[in-house]
DNA sequence: ATTAGCTAGGGGAG
DNA sequence: CTCCCCTAGCTAAT
C-alpha cells in the first residue's frame, strides 16, 4: 500500500468552507468572512481530535487515510480548464450550426428549442471533455400519450383529433400515431445537411444505431475524441404520465413546492426502442415508440441539490453529493475497464439514479457533509451494491421501469457487487491503478 | 437578440 | 495553504 501512503500525503483535504470569495468589498463583509474561515478552522481541529472508531469510514474524516484517497482520486477525476475551453468552443459551434439551420426549416423543425444535458452539463463530468449531449426539442401540444410497455418507460404519440394543420401532421401514419422512425430519420437528414451547408467535413456522423434516440458526433480536437449526441426529442406540454406518480419523491429533500413546479414543466420524449423494432402492441411498431426523459429534472436538481437554499454557496455549507456520484461513476467505470466481459450492460444513469434514491433518503445537507466524504460514498456503495443483489434499481421517475433490466443479467449484477465490495474493503487499490491515475 | 450579473469550478501566484 | 482571477453557462432585464 505504499502508493496509498505517498497520495495521501500529496493530497490535503480542502473544506470549502474556508474558501475565500472573489471580492472583497467592504469591511464589514471582510471580518465576516474571516470569522467563518476561524469557524471553520476550529471545526476543522475538533474533527481531527475525535478517536476514530469502528469499521466503517468515520464521520469526521480529516483524520481518515480514506478521506485523503478520495480526495486525491477526485483532484484526479478533475477536467483541465484549457481542454474544457478547446472542446466547449467547437462542440457550441457544431451545435449552433445545427441549432440555426433546423431553425430555418419550413417544416415543424423550426421551433426546436436547445437543451444542454447529461453529466458535462451537470458538473459531474469526469476526466475528459469527450462526451456532451445536447437535446433538440420540439415542443408539442394536442398529443395523446399512450403506454407502450408494462413499466411505463416506452409510450406511443398520437395527434388529438387528427388537425390536418397539426405541425406533426406530415410524421402521422394511417394508424394515427406519429413515427418516431421518421421523426429521427428527418432530423438525422437536417444535421447533416447543416454540416454539410458550413462546411465541417472534419465531423465525422456515426452510422444510425438501432433504437439510439441521437445523431452521434466524432469530432477530433488535437489529442482528444469527443463525443457530441445530438439527441432528438419531443417536449411535450401535458401532464406527466400516471406512472411518475410514485415516483420523484423529492418532497422532504427539496419540498413540495418544488416538486409543483417540476410536474408544472414538460416532460420529454425520444425515439427509442428495445428489440429489434418489428414487435406490434395494438398495431403499433416499437420502432416508432418513444422513451420518457426527464433529463431536464436531473440536470436541474443535480444544480440545486440541497435541502437548504445555501448548500455549496460561498456563504453555506459544503456538501458531498456530487463528489459522491463522480466517484461512483469512475469507479464503475474503472471496474468496466478491468473487467469487460463480466460487465458490459452497465452505465452511468444507473449511478446518477443510485445517488438520486440516496438524497430522497438522506435528504438533509447535514447527512452529505463534505468532511464525511468517505462516509458517504460508502452508504451510496452499500445503496448500490443493495440494489444489484436485488437486480431491480428503479427509475427515479417511474419506479416501475428497472434499470437492471433484461440487459443486466443476475450474474453480471453479483459479479460487479462483488467487484465493488472488494474495492470498498481493501482501500480501492482500483484508484490507484495506472489508468486512473493522470499523468 | 443582446447584455450584464451571477454561480460553479479550475488553476495560478505567493 | 490562502487569495485572487478566469471561463462557461445560465437568467433575466432591456
Amino acid at each position: 500500500m505504499e502508493r496509498v501512503t505517498r497520495s495521501s500525503a500529496a493530497a490535503k483535504p480542502s473544506p470549502r468552507t474556508s474558501a475565500s470569495p472573489r471580492r472583497e468589498n467592504s469591511n464589514g463583509r471582510e471580518q465576516q468572512q474571516q470569522r467563518r474561515r476561524d469557524a471553520a478552522a476550529s471545526a476543522a481541529r475538533a474533527g481531527r481530535s475525535i478517536k476514530k472508531e469502528g469499521v466503517s469510514p468515520t464521520r469526521t474524516g480529516q483524520q481518515d487515510p480514506l478521506h485523503d484517497v478520495l480526495t486525491a482520486t477526485l483532484r484526479g477525476l478533475r477536467i483541465r480548464k484549457q481542454l474544457r475551453s478547446e472542446s466547449t468552443a467547437v462542440i457550441n459551434s457544431i451545435v449552433d450550426v445545427i441549432f440555426r439551420h433546423l431553425r430555418s426549416q419550413k417544416d415543424c423543425f423550426s421551433s426546436v428549442e436547445r437543451l444542454r444535458t447529461g453529466s458535462y452539463y451537470e458538473n459531474v463530468k469526469i476526466r475528459q471533455p469527450d462526451e456532451f449531449d445536447v437535446m433538440l426539442a420540439i415542443p408539442v401540444r394536442s398529443v395523446e400519450i399512450l403506454p407502450f410497455d408494462d413499466e411505463g418507460a416506452f409510450y406511443s404519440v398520437a395527434v388529438k383529433g387528427r388537425c390536418r394543420t397539426h405541425p406533426l401532421e406530415q410524421f402521422v401514419l394511417e394508424n394515427g400515431v406519429v413515427s418516431a422512425n421518421e421523426m429521427l430519420t428527418k432530423f438525422r437528414k437536417h444535421v447533416v445537411n447543416a454540416l454539410k451547408k458550413a462546411g465541417m467535413t472534419d465531423v465525422q456522423v456515426e452510422r444510425k444505431k438501432k433504437g439510439c434516440p441521437a445523431v452521434t458526433l466524432l469530432v477530433t480536437e488535437e489529442d482528444l475524441d469527443i463525443g457530441l449526441d445530438i439527441v432528438f426529442g419531443l417536449a411535450v406540454h401535458s401532464s406527466w404520465p400516471s406512472f411518475t406518480n410514485d415516483g420523484f419523491k423529492i418532497e422532504k429533500w427539496l419540498g413540495s413546492k418544488t416538486k409543483k413546479n417540476f410536474k408544472l414543466k414538460p416532460f420529454y420524449l425520444v425515439p427509442k426502442y428495445e428489440g429489434n423494432g418489428n414487435e406490434e402492441l395494438d398495431g403499433v411498431c416499437a420502432r416508432d415508440t418513444w422513451r420518457i426523459s426527464f433529463s431536464h429534472v436531473e440536470k436541474e436538481i443535480l444544480k440545486s441539490h440541497g435541502s437548504t437554499k445555501t448548500c455549496c454557496e460561498v456563504e453555506g455549507t459544503q456538501c458531498c453529493r456530487r463528489e459522491c456520484l463522480k466517484l461512483l461513476k469512475h469507479l464503475l467505470k474503472a471496474l468496466q475497464d478491468k473487467y469487460p466481459k463480466d460487465l458490459p450492460k452497465f452505465y452511468s444513469y444507473q449511478a446518477k439514479t443510485t445517488l438520486l434514491h440516496a438524497c430522497t433518503v438522506r435528504v438533509h445537507d447535514a447527512d452529505w457533509r463534505i468532511e464525511d466524504l468517505a462516509h458517504c460514498f460508502h452508504l451510496l456503495l452499500e445503496d448500490f451494491q443493495r440494489y444489484l443483489r436485488e437486480g431491480y434499481l428503479p427509475n427515479y421517475f417511474i419506479p416501475t421501469h428497472n434499470l437492471l433490466g433484461s440487459k443486466c443479467s443476475q450474474r453480471s449484477c453479483n459479479l460487479l457487487a462483488d467487484y465493488i465490495a472488494f474495492e470498498q474493503n481493501n482501500m480501492f487499490p482500483i484508484f490507484f491503478s495506472n489508468s486512473c491515475i493522470r499523468p
